[in-house]
Parts: structure tokens; C-alpha cells; sequence
DNA sequence: ACAAGACTTGAAAAAGTCTTCAATCCATCA
DNA sequence: TGATGGATTGAAGACTTTTTCAAGTCTTGT
């Protein structure tokens, strides 16, 4: 038997906990990119672009190959884009939730 | 205006990237459940278990209501649910490959 | 008022992640 | 072959998160 499922899904959730990584999986559900289209389209160094185009490779989450003189990449997990956009609005409906408690807040100041 | 998108997302993710945290959201998705209850089911040490709940609370994933001698904990965004079962298929999808692969290996050697 | 159970807090140490730099690889073109 | 553009790697340092401990709060029952 392998990894407790819960412990899975903590890892899994962590590979997508950095802003350079969401912004890949975005621009890679789209269609694929090569690594220097990615470059610009995210304000991040080349190196560091590549660390973290390993973490997603590690997990799995994206594949590479090679074309010529370039590397492209595509989305091996396309559910991940139902997830961004589950997120996004999760994060609206929490904002929104805030919003309205701060208005409490000023109508009942006093 | 706010922090970008993506950014608010990938903390959104971060903070649902820890084994415990994973297993409240879980036991919260069910019913809400004192802190001694919760203790119960995730081995984990009691004063943990409170700072994995105040990473959950600060960012206004659960709530926490005092009831006389305990503390019971709500969550408040159950679309999270969604989330964690997206994730659990989507985990499943990436071993059935990898497993898939493996039998490649097998199949394919020498 | 005191003891006991339930929970939280702050702070220090341990563990883990991110960024950056220099070195390297690989394919193409002169 | 050597130079160039595109991409990756390994390692060091900075930074963040996790774990643990001791101390503290709050409520109920005696």
C-alpha cells in the first residue's frame, strides 16, 4: 500500500501553492507552450522558471519534449483546470463574504 | 485594488497543502465537530492541532463558536468539498497511469 | 475559591521551500 | 568548429512553515 490518501492530496495541493505555478498551469490549459513563450508571459528569471517547471514535472502535473531548438510543454492533468476555476470561485464568493461584513461593520459603527 | 488572481489562489492552495489541515476540512465537510473530537480522529498533539486551526481560521476557512466548555469549528466555505473530491480523482487518474506505465515497463523489457 | 478539562498562545528549534548564481547541456547556424 | 539562443542543473543563502514546549485563558463542577 502507498501514501494515506489524505497525505497525497495535502502534496498535491502544495505543488499547486505558488503564484509562478498557477500562472504555468493557467497558460499551459490554454494550449501548450514553449518554455520561452511561458517566459513571457510570467515576470520570473529563466532558472527559477525551470525550478518550478521541475516541481510540476516531479508530480506529474505537466510533460516536456523537445522541438528542435526548444522545449514545450503541456498539461498532463486537464481536470486541473476545473480546479482553478473552482478556486477562483471559492475566493470571489470569500471576498465577497468579507466585503459584506466589513459594510456591517460601517453601518452598525456607533 | 487587491493581490492578483493567481496569487490569491496559489495561497488558497497553500493552505490546503498540509496533511492535518486536509483531515479537519474533511471531518468539518461531514459536520462540525469540537476541537476534542477532531483530536480524536488525527493523531496529531493538541496545541498542533490549534495552530493547523487558526491557519484554517485566518484565512476564513472554518469558524469557531464557543458551546460552554468546548469550542466547536464550522466550515464556512463547503464548495471546499468539491475541491477535495476533484482531488481525489484526479489522483487516482495520475497512480492508474503511472501504474499503466509500469506495466509498459514490464511488458516492454528486453 | 479552587481544581480540572478543553483549548489557545508565543516563542524557539527543526524542517522545508524559494530564489539566485554559475556552470552546463543541447541543437542550430555561420 | 565555434558561437549563439534556449533551457536545465546543483548548490548556497534567504525565507517560511511546521513542530514542540511551557505558560496561560475560559468554563464548569465541587
Amino acid at each position: 500500500m502507498g501514501v494515506p490518501l489524505y497525505q497525497a492530496k495535502a502534496e498535491f495541493f502544495r505543488t499547486l501553492g505558488h503564484p509562478a505555478r498557477i500562472r504555468i498551469l493557467e497558460l499551459l490549459a490554454e494550449r501548450d507552450h514553449a518554455v520561452h513563450e511561458l517566459l513571457e508571459q510570467i515576470a520570473i528569471e529563466p532558472s527559477n522558471l525551470s525550478q518550478q517547471l521541475a516541481v510540476l514535472r516531479r508530480t506529474s502535473m505537466v510533460v516536456s519534449r523537445r522541438q528542435g531548438g526548444q522545449v514545450v510543454y503541456s498539461i498532463s492533468v486537464p481536470e486541473v483546470r476545473d480546479l482553478l476555476l473552482a478556486a477562483r470561485t471559492i475566493l470571489v464568493g470569500l471576498a465577497e463574504a468579507q466585503a459584506e461584513f466589513e459594510d456591517d461593520l460601517i453601518v452598525t459603527r456607533d
